[in-house]
RNA sequence: UGGGCUAUCGCCAAGCGGUAAGGCACAGGACUUUGACUCCUGCAUUCGCUGGUUCAAAUCCAGCUAGCCCAGCCA
């Protein structure tokens, strides 16, 4: 439509959404769909209910049900609990509650390995009976010399012969508890000479005289996740099978068992990197001794990146899927910078929410030619982006507090707030013209004094005086005292996350307790998770633990960006 | 040192033989009742390295280098 000019490319015109790209999963997708390999898109989030969820999870989670979303087909929960020695009940429900937090709807479709564990046994059966598995009496040990090393292939099982009876029989013992845990197990019959570790004749079942959190006492025996897994899948009809990296090597083995049990439409594994910000702690043993040695509050501290935590944090999902999303999928190992989680969080956030004045570090202004009594009730817009979140009432009367930030008696230059001689506007209110200040014996400024313009109600002059800047203020005795929590990274990004030694590189100041705050009146109904702009310093959140009517507790969820800089003070 | 995988801007990431998208970050500037937002502008003569094929290579071939994963009766 545009006639090209000379040397213009007219493809340097062209907008992003013309040329969005596909991710390497969506290429297989598209592919598999137009060749007829399936008809359909089913993908599923299969955690082991082994520990809370973290931001990596997410990605998985949003992946899976963004992929089923977006080709009309289907996603299923899955717990994958095929090892009762690590699971537990409390992390079904708290996975349960984070996926669904995230809003990967799997409707009616969730489901547990344990559920397919009958078909599982018929499956062994099967392969024992067409000589594609038997039972090894040999233990832990001798089985981790049989296999062999990286370099070096393995040595048969002394019982790999066996004849398919006595496997049956023995197979069926071990079902029955007639084996200690770890007497037998049951091993797939492939090549003990394969250069890769996991097609030598790997174990599909062991021995656990345990209880489990679905099947209680009804088994002793339970199958591995490389039998397991693609069993799960191909009965609950997935086609994509999407999981990390490091189960690359395990694909053979999973092609290996849909294929020896003969599955008609059997589901594929594909395999992306798994990613994580920079400079985050995300092993559960060093949460856990966080934990315990009180040096955060629960697992989901705000400082933490657990989905509770997030949450608690002040994040939403809707800024966790914009993060995955401009993250993308690929199989290149990366770690995303966590300036690109905060981007998304203020891009959610600055048109939804409403926009309050806090004073966080205050200090009295007395505005001296103000009326002694008179309190203005002045009418402000709850955000100027978005007028569907209407206007509140803010009080404003002759004694307020300002951010102590704000005024310095002797300022350097490009220093455009409060300094004796400076007019400066009261956000929403008055121009102010700052007269001086009053100090204690330490020389520390206790009250900082102004006169104000009667004419600039609202915030400009009629005469079209301007002001450089413009501050934010709340009335003292309309003001309520909150508490507010300043978060920064619990890792010393300087260093790193670990030091020598192993231990984690701790950043001192990652929790600053503000406690002496003032935040507006309209403020006083804030709920659990109501989230704010708090003008001029970011966006904070009402702490859900803490936080009560009459003692405010706000977490601050990110600052706003700043370009400006308070320059050094030449001694 | 056997096998598998990966390598494109500080961080992510498109690209699939026709001459390096985009986002974050960063830096300038405009605007501004948030030093925010928004808006402009800039930001890889070059794709881990070295050769080769080709009129043409980030894309194909060969060799090298670096990183990640695998020797649980974990997932």
């Amino acid at each position: 439509m545009n006639s090209s000019k000379e040397g213009v490319a007219p493809a340097a015109h062209r907008k992003m959404s013309e040329v969005e790209s596909r991710n390497f999963i969506e290429n297989i997708i598209d592919k598999d769909l137009a060749e007829g390999v399936y008809d359909t898109v089913h993908t599923r989030f299969p955690p082991e209910p082994n520990g809370y969820l973290h931001i990596g999870h997410a990605k998985s989670i949003l992946l899976n049900y963004g992929l089923a979303k977006q080709y009309g087909g289907k996603f299923n929960m899955r717990f994958d609990d095929t090892n009762p020695t690590k699971e537990k009940n409390e992390f079904v429900e708290s996975i349960k509650a984070d996926v669904n937090w995230l809003g990967a709807d799997y409707e009616d479709r969730l489901f547990f390995a344990s559920d397919y564990f009958d078909a599982m046994y018929e499956g062994a059966i099967k392969l024992i009976k067409k000589g594609k598995a038997y039972v090894s009496d040999l233990t832990a040990e001798e089985m981790r010399e049989y296999r062999g090393t990286l370099t070096e292939p393995g040595k048969n099982d002394p019982n790999r012969d066996r004849s398919v009876e006595e496997n049956l029989q023995l197979f069926e013992d071990m079902k029955n508890g007639k084996f200690a845990d770890g007497e037998k197990t049951l091993r797939a019959k492939i090549d003990m000479a394969s250069p890769n570790m996991n097609m030598r004749d790997p174990i599909i079942y062991r021995v656990a005289h345990l209880s489990h959190q679905n099947t209680g006492d009804k088994w002793c025996i339970y199958p591995m996740y490389d039998y397991a897994h693609p069993i799960e899948d191909a009965i609950e009809g997935i086609t994509h099978s999407i999981c990390t990296l490091e189960f690359e090597d395990h694909r053979p083995l999973y092609n290996w068992v849909v294929t020896e049990l003969e599955y008609p439409h059997p589901p594929k594994q594909i395999e992306f990197a798994k990613m994580y910000l920079t400079n985050v702690v995300t092993g559960k043993r060093y949460i856990k001794k966080l934990v315990e040695e009180g040096i955060v509050d629960g697992w989901d501290d705000p400082r933490l990146v657990s989905i509770a935590a997030l949450r608690r944090r002040g994040f939403t999902p809707e800024s966790i899927r914009m993060f995955v999303d401009l993250c993308g999928v690929s199989k290149a190992n990366s770690s995303a910078e966590y300036s690109m989680l905060e981007y998304c969080i203020r891009e959610d956030l600055k048109a939804k929410r409403p926009r309050a004045m806090a004073i966080l570090d205050p200090i009295k202004l007395v505005i001296d030619n103000y009326d002694d009594e008179t309190v203005e009730m002045l009418t402000v817009d709850n955000n100027l982006e978005n007028e569907a979140l209407g206007t509140r009432q803010v009080p404003f009367s002759k004694e307020l507090y300002i951010e102590r930030e704000d005024f310095m008696e002797e300022p350097p230059k490009k220093y455009f707030r409060m300094f004796p001689g400076n007019e400066v506007r009261l956000m929403h209110a008055y121009f102010v013209t700052c007269t001086g200040c009053e100090k204690d014996e330490n020389g520390n400024v206790t009250v900082v004094h102004a006169t104000y313009d009667p004419a600039s109600k609202g915030g400009n002059s009629p005469d079209g005086r301007k002001v450089k800047g413009t501050i934010h203020w709340v009335s003292a005795k309309q003001a309520i005292k909150a508490e507010v929590r300043l978060y920064e990274n619990i890792i010393d990004e300087e260093k790193g996350v670990y030091n020598e030694d192993g231990s984690l590189n701790l950043n001192p100041n990652s929790l600053v307790v503000k406690e002496n705050c003032y935040v507006e009146p309209s403020l006083a109904d804030a709920k659990a998770y109501d989230s704010f702009q708090f003008v001029r310093q970011g966006f904070f959140c009402v702490d859900y633990k803490d936080s009560t009517e009459d003692h405010l507790v706000f977490n601050r969820i990110v600052s706003l960006k700043s370009s400006f800089v308070l320059p050094k003070k030449d001694a």
